[in-house]
DNA sequence: AAAAAGTTCAACCGCCGTCTG
DNA sequence: GCAGACGGCGGTTGAACTTTT
């Protein structure tokens, strides 16, 4: 089934860039003839191109209806909130955003948004916090550097390495989120095995329920609770078809769908989500401009769209600070901290 | 000033689903 | 039901451009 046209068929036919001269051809053409059969259009309209090479300089270029430039804090947070949804249908996070084709939205993604995502410490394939390895004991180098960079400025009185103070407090915390977030998804796959946890005595986190980062209960999935009513999703993926991409995401993100395992269920059903089943934790994204306004103190983070929006000026970190200084979690927290930065060496898992 | 490294994005490639004879 | 034609999609590439060393 299927075969690449433009290959066998055409030896000799032109590749590369399009030239002024070749792009005014194309629009001519289809101005008056309308593009047809893309097959057939280079030889109507005299071009040296194939068929599919016509069609995608018209819809990613030529296309009257483009919208050139920069994207906005609007159209990126909507590629977000879509992509949390759909992941990469680039094609239909296009259709959220008139004038904007699929491969500029995925170019888009992979040149900007990925890497601002990645950044944060967020994986950018599932919206949560980054749990892997290498990000762990990347974070924790620059812990110990950070923490070497201290002992050598007491010691000489300058900070040869130019870390200053908040970088250890972000690194910290950012370890410290990805740290938690680790031990949520193995708190449900280990109900039974709290190792981890014992090994950092941070048992009482979540043995009793006091874990101050979830008001709610945690979700915990059993085999096939985590995975798929499909009926469910669908109705969302149709949701995203037919409606405002905001509204429809804020729904989705923000309540109107209810959390707890039917929003497992929807999450896991889509590719690359089957990890979320498995962890209790609110998705990462932020419907608000501000990206990555994740919320650890909102009650239950109900409502993470809603919240956002309505204090964009309340960031992760203002949060994590609150957290910090709150008396009756503070303790924990203290213990985590101490343990990460007293630890000389990275954390070895 | 020049070379190296990093980034961007238009264009290509190959696979897939649907349509048609 | 089968096979080819076709359009569409997502992943990848590489030239051009920018930034860093």
């Amino acid at each position: 089934m299927g075969r690449s046209p433009c290959r066998e068929e055409i030896s000799g036919v032109k590749k590369g860039p399009w030239t002024p001269e070749e792009d005014e051809m194309l629009i001519d053409y289809i101005s008056k003839h309308g593009h047809g059969s893309w097959r057939t259009l280079p030889k109507r309209a005299g071009l040296n191109r194939c068929g599919k090479s016509c069609r995608l300089r018209w819809t990613n270029y030529l296309r009257p209806d483009i919208k050139r430039g920069q994207f906005t804090e609007e159209d990126e947070r909507i590629i977000i909130n879509l992509h949390s949804v759909l992941g990469n249908k680039w094609s239909k996070i296009a259709a959220h955003l008139p004038g904007r084709t699929d491969n500029e939205i995925k170019n888009y993604w992979n040149t900007h948004i990925r890497k601002k995502l990645l950044k944060m410490g967020i994986d950018p394939e599932t919206h949560k916090p980054r749990t892997d390895l290498n990000h762990l004991m990347s974070l924790s180098q620059l812990l110990g550097m950070s923490n070497l960079s201290s002992v050598m400025s007491t010691t000489w009185g300058s900070n040869p390495l130019g870390l200053q103070p908040d970088i250890t407090q972000l690194t910290k915390i950012q370890l410290l989120q990805n740290l938690l977030q680790l031990m949520n998804s193995n708190s449900v796959v280990n109900m039974g095995n709290p190792y981890l946890l014992g090994n950092l005595n941070l048992n009482p986190l979540f043995l009793n329920g006091t874990n101050p980062l979830q008001t709610k209960e945690p979700v915990v999935l059993s085999g096939s609770q985590g995975f798929a009513n499909p009926s469910v999703y669908s109705q969302v993926q149709s949701e995203c078809s037919q409606q405002d991409a905001t509204k429809s995401l804020t729904d989705v993100e923000g309540g109107s769908i209810p959390k707890g395992p039917d929003y497992n269920k929807i999450s896991s059903t889509n590719h690359s989500r089957e990890n979320q089943a498995e962890n209790p934790l609110p998705a990462l994204v932020a419907a608000s401009p501000r990206m990555g306004t994740f919320n650890p103190m909102n009650s239950g983070c109900d409502n993470l769209a809603q919240t956002c929006t309505e204090s964009p000026s309340n960031t992760f970190f203002d949060d994590w600070e609150k957290l910090l200084d709150d008396e009756t979690s503070g303790s924990y927290w203290k213990e985590i901290l101490d343990f990460t930065s007293t630890s000389s060496t990275p954390i070895m898992w």
